[in-house]
DNA sequence: GTAGGGTTAG
């Protein structure tokens, strides 16, 4: 077959050629369009220049947009153009060097960009090391110092920005200082700021911010929103963006983006539902942050095959999209699918990071490929150049531990090349309580108290070890030793959403108002289960009572006051999604099984590590969690 | 024709 010539037609109009060139062309259509513009004579003009070259620096083609500078006598607007699209592009570290470069005495624009270079590179640091080998809290420093001596740094976008940059770098206090420095900030400066609060942790303050601002337009709005989003407080994120939408202000594609992983976190599948209907309806185009943010948010509410059809069709997937997808497959028990997808990212040539191999190495743990695991492991630094973070090792204990090979976790440990952390004594604790094996799980804690840890779930788990073999001493040590330390349990509660209302359980609570329901529903539920002969595993429960009081306990815990709530609310068919903030313990797991055969109910339920996927009274993790 | 808000893990 004859291959197919391209035709050379001069687009009509120069701007319909920038989107091409931000998208990545080919080097031969890249040659193409260069061709025209030199024929057509548009090169000549700065401004259409300074957009060509913002638009190749954005895109892959950096060493074309500097070989395209030196054409003309270019202008401080030319090179501050290719400055602002490196500072906003994928290596903002190249910005310095192109500031280093420039021909003239940088004006306010300069700064501006360099400011935002500074700031997206520290806001990049906690994933891979920033190249130019220097700390990016001294990075910030130096940028605003180099402002001051230049006489830019009153500049209002370059103060607001200072706000910014020092919130990414995580310096509170130069944060307030520069704040201080605005002698009348506008909404703009206003906004970054509280942004820059509640990253610090500070919503409150950040509220009250919001609050005292004259007017808002929707960027305010969504500050706020993303504030309590990742204050951990959706409930209110989604309370306020009821608010906003009430106020009037436009719904921009980052609102909904905060939106969504508000859902995420709370597991709303209907409102995380309704918003993707929302997208559908505005016909908004479905980008890569918005895909993820859709994408994470089905499988963070265990609707996996959803996540799956929603990543199939984001055309330019991200890193993002690759990781929240396997990590999606992971959490949801999904190890050999989670392998596949990882060896098509490969085959893609997408560069995993840190975080992906997170995802790819929990994949593994929670189906128990061991030697997959590994392999992965393995590659991670020869093959893709990632160093390990702690974390990847405390999951290499959790991937050897789970599946029994407590010696070889042992082997690992030791074997490590720097100091083993917090999470590596977890890890081979968890294990220990798994596989009963109660020196290895003091071992372990001795190892951690060691640490002056605080770390809650650690105490819990060595008292259950404890409790499974009648320890009743150690259990009671234990307590002591969490009060004397000040550990703060935190309690169980467990969220079931009804027709877009979350309703929230804590064990034991009695405080739902269709309480006596579901006090009628509990005691049909244990009747039909100790029909089927169920006994309730009360081994696990934290101090020693008498049997009967256990099994009280036990039978209080709040998922199983949601399972009684959704068994009486929901109409038979639909699944039952119950969403926990700590783990299942193996009682209410066993229960939980029971229940999906004996009411024939589908019960997803997602705890604080995994999802348990119930039907026909088996669970997708096969009781290996 | 230059600012502020957004996605993965924990």
């Amino acid at each position: 077959m004859q291959p197919r010539r391209r035709r050379l037609v001069p687009p009509r109009d120069p701007a319909t050629l920038l989107p091409s060139l931000a998208a990545a062309p080919s080097q031969s259509r890249l040659r193409e369009i260069h061709a025209h513009l030199l024929v057509s004579g548009r090169l000549a003009s700065y401004s259409y220049l300074a957009a060509v070259i913002a638009s190749l620096a954005s895109s892959k083609h950096l060493s074309y947009a500097r070989l395209l500078l030196p054409q003309r006598p270019a202008t401080l607007f030319v090179h501050n153009s290719l400055i602002r699209a490196l500072a906003r592009g994928p290596r903002p570290h190249l910005t310095f060097a192109a500031f280093r470069e420039l021909p003239f005495a940088p004006d306010h624009n300069s700064f501006t960009s360099l400011v935002r270079a500074a700031t997206s590179l520290a806001a990049a640091a906690s994933v891979k090391p920033v190249p130019p080998d220097v700390g990016v809290d001294l990075l910030a420093g130096s940028v605003h110092a180099a402002a001051l001596r230049h006489g830019h740094a009153a500049y209002p976008h370059v103060q607001s920005g200072a706000v910014s940059m020092y919130a990414a770098v995580g310096d509170v206090r130069a944060v307030r200082a520069a704040f201080a420095d605005i002698a009348s900030p506008d909404m703009v400066c206003v906004t970054a700021m509280l942004g820059a609060l509640s990253a610090g942790g500070d919503v409150v303050s950040a509220r009250k911010l919001f609050d005292g601002m004259p007017q808002r337009d929707h960027v305010a709005w969504s500050a706020m929103i993303t504030g309590y989003v990742h204050a951990g407080r959706s409930r209110e994120a989604l309370g306020l963006f009821d608010e906003m939408q009430k106020a009037g202000a436009a719904v921009s594609e980052a609102t909904l983006v905060s939106v969504l992983t508000a859902c995420a976190q709370m597991g709303t599948l209907e409102r995380g539902m309704w918003v993707h209907s929302y997208v559908r309806s505005c016909r908004m185009r479905l980008s890569a942050t918005l895909g993820t943010a859709l994408l994470d948010m089905y499988s963070k509410c265990g609707f996996v095959s959803m996540a799956m059809q929603v990543f199939e069709i984001i055309s330019d997937k991200s890193i993002y999209t690759w990781t929240s997808a396997l990590s999606g497959l992971a959490m949801n028990g999904m190890g050999k699918e989670c392998l596949d997808l990882f060896k098509r990212m490969e085959d893609a040539k997408v560069q995993p990071n840190a975080v992906t191999f997170v995802a790819v190495l929990r994949g593994c743990s929670m189906a128990g490929l061991v030697d997959e695991g590994r392999t992965c492991f393995d590659s991670m630094k020869h093959k893709h150049g990632v160093d390990p973070w702690p974390k990847h090792y405390g999951c290499m204990v959790d991937l050897y531990g789970r599946a029994g090979r407590l010696d070889d976790a042992v082997d690992f440990i030791h074997a490590m090349p720097v100091e083993p952390h917090e999470g590596v004594w977890a890890a081979l604790l968890n294990a220990s309580r798994i596989h009963n094996r109660v020196e290895l799980g003091k071992y372990a804690m001795d190892k951690l108290m060691v640490m002056e840890s605080k770390n809650c779930p650690a105490h819990v788990l060595l008292s259950n070890i404890y409790a499974n073999s009648q320890n009743w001493k150690g259990v009671s040590r234990v307590r002591d030793v969490m009060k004397a330390k000040g550990v703060t349990k935190v309690p169980g509660c467990s969220a079931i959403e009804v027709y877009g209302m979350v309703h929230e359980f804590f064990v034991g609570s009695k405080s739902h108002p269709r309480y006596s329901e579901i006090e009628t529903m509990l005691a049909e539920m244990n009747h039909r289960l100790r029909l089927q002969g169920y006994a309730a595993n009360t081994k696990e429960v934290l101090f020693d009572i008498e049997e009967e009081e256990k099994e009280s306990a036990i039978s209080l815990h709040s998922e199983k006051l949601a399972l009684a709530f959704g068994l009486i609310t929901l109409p038979e068919g639909t699944a039952i999604r119950i969403m926990k903030n700590l783990r299942v313990c193996k009682d209410c797991h066993d229960y939980t099984k029971l229940i999906s055969k004996v009411f024939d109910r589908e019960i997803v339920m997602r705890d604080r590590n995994r999802f348990h996927h119930f039907k026909h009274g088996g669970c997708s993790c096969r009781d290996y969690w």
